[in-house]
RNA sequence: GGUGCCAUAGCUCAGUUGGUAGAGCAAAGGACUGAAAAUCCUUGUGUCACUGGUUCGAUUCCCGUUGGCACCA
């Protein structure tokens, strides 16, 4: 069986660079398992790999979608587990065959673990019932799920509005109570995977996404975001791509509520709060090898292969 | 130099008609199976600037000191 070896960690760890290193040792493409870095317009922001980097590894889903398509884990699983047992079955050696890369933490699980079979909405649907939250508020989406599916009601966080919303679309949708779909049910895969999570002092982590955000700033973030922002016509309410950390807060610069420094620490702040909620949902999980990456790439590279 | 105002949590500020205080943000912890870079939840003791006075009791009132701001010279 073929191996997968999977790099989690919190934003501005250093995935990329080690991904790349281990990527050229092993001479096996990235798998790349984040939700934003999957749209061509956005490079600087979501800091996906280079041109130059592509070009040194074969990288998949680096760039791939654009802003105009709606996109998901469930999509994004169904596709990444199609490539990657396609990878798989092409290997012959005792080596790695690919890296799955990335933070994205639904995306890894539902690739690593996968999803339930949960069918898919409709639009008209999700939109009205949008529209409806919008109006009469939490309470009425809170009645609506304990009349629509009352054992969802029970075991949800009922006060936040995605989850209820979602239960309602797909319960209206399919006919059927969202928690029937829900059986959790672990899927295998046909491949071997090591999780391998990276490290580092909280410190030291934010230092480095602070300097980040700096770096994207000087190569050019205000252009992108505007771009991508005019592109989608200027809309009041953001649609998911662009309500990513970076582009939300970069609207607020281009229609001019806030100064350069505001929307520079604000995007710092936002940055260190979603590396927060990776590190707490990475936390629980007893699967993983922690390396600590505050020491030469060499030794960690030594590290990680003695778990293969 | 004179007068007035201000000094409370890491930050911005409430408040206590005298019985040692609370919001927002930050920070920390957590949840999360098709929006997930999303969304949601929990957690607030701090010489109430310093010194002295009045008082049973002062962060609150009074004197002074220091720092800041404003106005007048």
């Amino acid at each position: 069986m073929g191996k997968l070896v999977v790099i989690i960690g919190p934003t501005g760890v250093g995935k990329t660079e080690l991904s790349l290193r281990l990527a050229e040792r092993w001479k096996c493409p990235i798998v790349n398992c984040d939700s934003r870095q999957i749209y061509k317009e956005l490079p600087i922001g979501t800091a996906a790999p280079t041109e130059e980097e592509c070009k040194r590894v074969k990288h998949y889903f680096v760039g791939t979608h654009s802003l105009h398509e709606s996109y998901n884990a469930g999509q994004y699983a169904r596709e990444a587990v199609a490539l990657l047992a396609s990878l798989s079955s092409q290997a012959t050696e005792n080596r790695p065959f690919a890296i799955l890369s990335g933070g994205s933490m639904l995306y890894l699980d539902a690739v690593c673990y996968g999803l339930d079979d949960i069918p898919s909405t409709d639009s008209y649907v999700r939109e009205q019932l949008q529209h409806q939250y919008q109006q009469y508020g939490i309470q009425w989406l809170q009645e609506q799920v304990k009349k629509a599916d009352p054992d969802y009601y029970t075991e949800a966080d009922c006060r936040n509005p995605q989850r209820l919303l979602h239960c309602l679309e797909v319960t209206l949708s399919a006919g059927k109570p969202y928690s029937s779909f829900r059986t959790r049910k672990r899927e295998n895969r046909p491949w071997e995977t090591i999780y391998i999570g990276l490290m580092r002092e909280r410190e030291e982590l934010y230092k480095r996404i602070n300097q980040r955000v700096n770096r994207m700033m000087a190569q050019g973030l205000e252009t992108e975001a505007r771009e991508a922002y005019e592109q989608l016509g200027n809309p009041s309410v953001l649609p998911n791509a662009l309500n990513t950390v970076g582009y939300r807060e970069m609207v607020h610069f281009i229609r001019g509520d806030w100064s350069r420094e505001e929307v520079v620490r604000m995007i710092q702040q936002n940055s260190r709060h979603y590396a927060k909620r990776q590190m707490t949902w990475f936390r629980k999980r007893n699967d993983i090898h922690w390396i600590q990456m505050n020491q030469p790439i060499e030794t960690i590279v030594e590290q990680i292969e003695t778990f293969l």
